[in-house]
DNA sequence: CGACGCGTTGAGCAGACTCAATCACAGTGG
DNA sequence: CCACTGTGATTGAGTCTGCTCAACGCGTCG
């Protein structure tokens, strides 16, 4: 980690919080939580797994510094980067139900999160309907999110979909408090290039291509949103994934 | 409709049932939801939406007889079909915490849902532990199923996303009771092939391709599998899609 | 019967992939 | 301190899969 990329954004920090602003917009009284709730919190070395596909599902888990990919995988060896988590984000909750966990959840970069077992959030969804409430919603969230970039790998040609991919990076920095128009990708661009269904040579030319434009200036992983209009247009229209 | 499809598979049917098995394995009681929930049930025409993005969510549906696909939109006009349901599938989740729906669901063919105003759904989870539980694996398990399409449309070329998609289609079949080896498709290519992230032209080539190597015989939306080991090899190893 | 939507097929093109070389950087050990 | 090494990123050249444009056939419905 340069010094460089402290001073920009996204330093695993391990500040406390007690009102947590989930992905989905929602909030969560983290102290109403811990009364019900044994939290224990969890570091990982980059590239350490939070659980791997097949381990026994026994808990969700809040990232709270530091990022994480979810990654699913086939029988046959085939492998997709399936979302990127982080501060706020809910891990976890697509395997409620299940026996065992169904991807793989890695480390992007030294990372803390912490670990909710899922006996007793049952149980405390009981005492606090806002939790029952605040997990539903987040998995809504997470299918509106999924269909989202499902649209966008089903319709955007390569140079749009980094486009879109670095608005979407841009916004959730600047919801967690950083800036948008100045950051650090946490993840290579053989990740990025799973994530969006190419070849990571593609990315890498993509992120030159606007880079030649005047839109971001880049330099491996440290990016600078120049012309965010720019941006917007070449990823078609809007974005910003619900 | 031929008569021919009616003797396959799928021909919307109003019959009634009291133990629903849904689509991610659980059951539900439909007795028991019906005691708590007022349902209506809503009959739709091909081409006819049960709800469009954008209008107020009032309600989840539960697809009773025929089938629909859901569709993502963005602002500029692109669209993108991501999924298809059949009966047992729980429509409407995805916008739960939403004040307005955000996508389309449209019937593909004559078809019946169940509707479910969320009020009295919020209400019955109450009393109904079993209902809270089951929307929230069924979510889940929504995700789960995204992702694992994300995997296919990442990792496998033309002629394997449709042999794959196939299998889906097969295995959904098998589930509620038809042929796995012989059915009628349901939805055109210009819909698959939105799903499947491909033109329409590829898909019927590819179909037109699987014919020529005897794994399948098609004719139009008639399909049948005539080598499941064929098609699963092409496939890429088992799919079956969680 | 004619019109239209849907599906199939062909020919040519181009965007993304494959293979490969080079460069930048961090970590290691002499 | 610097050479050595390995990983990640960039760039180039050539290939090929899937797209575009276009024509045609089939089936349905007014």
């Amino acid at each position: 980690m340069t010094a460089l990329a402290s001073a920009v954004n996204a330093t695993p920090t391990a500040k406390p919080y007690a009102l947590l602003t989930l992905a989905d917009g929602g909030q969560l009284d983290i102290e109403a939580l811990r009364r019900h709730v044994p939290v224990r919190r969890c570091k990982h070395a980059a590239g350490q797994g939070v659980y791997r596909a097949g381990q026994a599902f026994e808990a969700l888990y809040l990232v709270h510094a530091g990022s994480y990919k979810t990654c699913e995988l086939a029988d046959d060896g085939r492998e997709q980067v399936t979302g990127f988590r982080m501060r706020g984000d809910l891990i976890g909750a697509e395997s409620i139900g299940l026996k065992n966990y169904s991807c793989d959840v890695i480390a992007l970069e030294d990372s803390e999160a912490w670990e909710l077992p899922y006996p007793a959030v049952l149980r405390a969804c009981l005492q606090l309907p806002e939790l029952q409430a605040r997990i539903t919603h987040a998995l809504a969230a997470e299918v509106r999110r999924d269909r989202s970039w499902m649209l966008m790998l089903g319709t955007l040609a390569a140079e749009r979909r980094v486009a879109a991919f670095l608005l979407d990076v841009a916004a959730r920095y600047a919801h967690m408090g950083y800036s948008a128009k100045h950051f650090i990708l946490r993840m290579s661009r053989i990740d990025m290039a799973s994530f969006l269904a190419l070849k990571h040579e593609t990315v890498s030319r993509a992120l030159s291509r606007l880079n030649d434009l005047s839109v971001i200036s880049v330099q491996r992983r440290e990016v600078r949103v120049l012309d965010v209009d720019g941006l917007r247009t070449i990823a078609g229209s809007g974005m910003a994934v619900s």
